[in-house]
DNA sequence: TAGCCGATAGTTTTT
DNA sequence: CTATCGGCTA
């Protein structure tokens, strides 16, 4: 017990509260820096320490793998208990380790595949074709959106009435895509989650068993759970067990991919929870930066009521700039940077971010001109990249001869002489059969020596499989695939991907089965750990990114930053149309999302926050005059300290005085008249440059959208009169 | 079959 | 402007 107490050291009054709440069902609403991983992974370890629940009957699900790997690991130094014996990860991964175990009442091969974004849109991709459905009609994308939402709110395809000839089409594909997939063996991530919970639902043996098993279910990142996610945890807890949820509705982020804050509201009435705990004392920012965010999120109506206090001095003011261009804008940066680092601050302790990636650019190039080391999160994440996905096909394809994704994937990369034609008969011959790619192929080889030459390769690695350590065959799959000497003969990328190949090596050696949560049984054959690697990588992002421990600033998206923290944070681009998004903003409560970014964006900063806007950017190639963020103006003027003079309203003006003096034609066009555009709705023309090949670019205010410039030749057909 | 060129689109993202 | 993709030609 003295063991138990002192865990509760250094708690304040409503953290203790959470950490020591009884065996009933929680809401815990930790705002920012509230310190909620900390409260949520010491109540598991409580429960353990104090012997109210034995490791075996605890679910935690979290939001990421790091997370998941990160509480292990805290709760391993915390507690004596075997924290292994904890059902302890995503909802994907325990879904995953859930599927693997009943892969047979789920109706799954014991090696099933698990389907990343990408392969999703591939098989997408591949299945239109088959079908002969134009790419124009049904966007991929598009498809894949459809198939995506409807399972993350638990419906599929015949639970839907169609509404027009379209969603009737959409409604067919996504039916069709499940029949195939289920043919193949394969599962999207939403599948995971759905099949899991159907399998619950229909099996009442199992749904008793882990109704029974499971006595506390806790939720990390509460607010981003969607619908289907909610339902398995009420199924999973209707034995009995203590829900105890831990989020923060003002940081849900993630609505467009699913999330449901709605699910906090609903927890209270459904677990009948009398009243949230409220966390809502702040340890990480200084009190002006606190009170700025409080005043921003207070303009977005739905909320559960929530305000950060902290005993932290005020601290600076926010340093707001408005630059002349972009350029401008990360020379700022860059500068105020050394400015930083100068004074004693580790380059790691700075954060730039940013709305979207592509504006990490300029950033980049300015960070790299000054020789500033810097560390850019996001793009194409370990798992997913090309060189990766290639040399696992083979793997994957080895492994199941069914999977012909994988086998698509690699029949002709590296190039051996298998064209589009010769696919294409070996598809076709295998629709006809009720065969897989492979055994089409296999069957065919006969006559071709390009595919037996390949056939030869997979049957290789196949038979080695179940012999082989998994370092040993993922090194086979890349030597006997010649994929780095392929790479070598590249143009472009080649050092890099070929470390990459290699670097896959070390990551089989580093992996440990039993450890990844997915192995089901003890002492796995060869196959079924090469089996559990290659879906472990489907589900893992990829913390698997270089250089961590540089000193480096940081440079990522407003979502990225999310749960992280840095002593001085620059967002940049606070400017209508970028931040909040004019996509976003188009869509019903886009704008109270927005406003949420912002708040996360605010709160990641410990002592110093600096905001940017420009006067003048390009984007997609056009010149665009945008207007400062709505959020900015949101911030109480006390709060904000203008490093520069100019104002948007000075430009304004000017601009009007241009108009004014302006009453010339511009191939057609005046200045002050309104126009209709196709895409950007009605703006005002306000000023007009003429080209030398009798073409005009016009400067249009499209109002909240900004400022535009359109050739008037170019744009002719997208611009009316109004 | 493979590489090149022109057309086209163009948020946020973890699993 | 740039990355990606599909179609076309060598």
């Amino acid at each position: 017990m003295q063991n138990a107490l002192s865990l509760l050291n250094n708690l304040n009054p409503e953290q203790l509260r959470a950490v020591t709440f009884p065996n009933e069902s929680a809401l815990i609403l930790a705002g920012a820096g509230s310190g909620k991983t900390r409260v949520l992974t010491t109540r598991i370890a409580w429960l353990l320490a104090t012997g109210s629940v034995s490791p075996h009957a605890v679910l935690a699900v979290t939001f990421t793998n790091k997370a998941a790997k990160e509480m292990a690991h805290r709760l391993s130094t915390m507690v004596s208990a075997n924290v292994k014996q904890m059902w302890l990860g995503t909802f994907h991964g325990l879904c995953c380790r859930f599927l693997r175990i009943h892969h047979r009442d789920a109706g799954l091969p014991e090696n099933f595949r698990i389907l990343d974004s990408a392969d999703q849109l591939s098989v997408i991709k591949r299945l239109l074709k088959e079908w002969n459905i134009a790419e124009s009609y049904i966007a991929p994308k598009a498809l894949q959106g459809f198939i995506n939402s409807h399972k993350e709110n638990g419906l599929r395809a015949n639970a839907l009435t169609a509404k027009d000839e379209y969603h009737r089409h959409l409604i067919e594909c996504f039916a069709h895509y499940d029949t195939r997939c289920r043919k193949e063996g394969v599962l999207d991530f939403a599948e995971l989650l759905l099949r899991s919970y159907e399998v619950l639902q229909a099996n009442e043996a199992l749904r008793q068993h882990y109704q029974q098993r499971f006595r506390h279910i806790l939720i990390d990142e509460f607010q981003d759970t969607n619908k289907l996610q909610y339902a398995w945890i009420k199924l999973l807890s209707a034995g009995g067990a203590a829900v105890f949820a831990v989020g923060d509705d003002d940081q849900s982020i993630y609505r467009f991919r699913g999330a449901n804050v709605g699910n906090m509201s609903l927890l209270l009435k459904d677990f009948a929870i009398c009243e949230p705990i409220k966390l809502e004392h702040n340890y990480r920012s200084h009190g002006i930066i606190l009170k700025a965010a409080n005043a921003l999120i207070s303009h977005n109506k739905n909320r559960l009521g929530k305000n950060l206090r902290t005993d932290s001095e005020d601290g600076e003011k926010i340093r707001f700039l408005s630059a002349e261009n972009d350029y401008a804008e990360s020379h700022f940066v860059i500068e105020e940077i050394q400015q930083l680092h100068r004074n004693g601050l580790n380059y790691n302790e700075i954060a730039v971010l940013y709305r979207n990636n592509a504006q990490s650019r300029i950033l980049e190039q300015e960070l790299f001109a000054q020789s500033i080391p810097y560390r850019i999160y996001g793009g194409l994440r370990f798992y997913e990249r090309q060189e990766i996905k290639h040399a696992l096909a083979y793997l994957r394809l080895a492994v199941n001869p069914q999977d012909n994704d994988a086998f698509l994937r690699i029949v002709n990369v590296p190039p051996r002489g298998i064209g589009a034609k010769t696919i294409e008969n070996i598809q076709s011959y295998a629709v006809e059969e009720e065969i897989s790619y492979f055994q089409a192929a296999c069957q065919m080889a006969v006559r071709s020596p390009k595919i037996a030459a390949f056939i030869n390769i997979i049957k290789e690695l196949a038979t080695q499989s179940a012999v082989l350590t998994l370092p040993e065959i993922v090194e086979l799959a890349i030597n006997n695939s010649q994929l780095i000497d392929y790479y070598q003969s590249q143009k472009t990328d080649q050092h890099e991907r070929i470390d990459n190949l290699e670097e896959l090596i070390n990551a089989a050696n580093a992996f440990r089965a039993e450890e990844s949560g997915f192995m089901a049984v003890e002492n796995p054959t060869p196959q079924a750990v090469l089996s559990v690697f290659l879906s472990n990588a489907s589900l893992e992002a990829g913390e698997h990114q270089a250089g961590n421990n540089t000193d480096a600033v940081q440079l990522m998206t407003i979502h990225a930053a999310k749960g992280l923290e840095f002593d001085s944070v620059f967002l940049t681009g606070a400017e209508e149309g970028i931040f909040p998004s004019e996509y976003a903003l188009a869509e019903k409560g886009g704008e109270e999302e927005e406003r949420r970014l912002m708040y996360v964006a605010m709160t990641r900063a410990k002592k110093r926050l600096y905001i940017s806007a420009t006067l003048y950017r390009l984007l997609h190639g056009q010149s665009f005059y945008p207007v400062v963020s709505r959020f900015v103006e949101e911030i109480p003027d006390d709060f904000i300290h203008a490093l520069s003079p100019i104002k948007h309203k000075e430009k304004e003006r000017q601009l009007n005085d241009f108009i004014q003096n302006n009453h010339q034609n511009f191939d057609g066009f005046f200045i002050g008249e309104n126009i209709r555009h196709e895409k950007f709705g009605t703006g005002v023309i306000i000023n007009a440059i003429q080209k030398t090949d009798g073409s005009t670019n016009l400067l249009i205010n499209f109002g909240s959208l900004g400022i535009k410039e359109l050739n008037t030749h170019f744009a002719k057909d997208k611009l009316s009169k109004i």
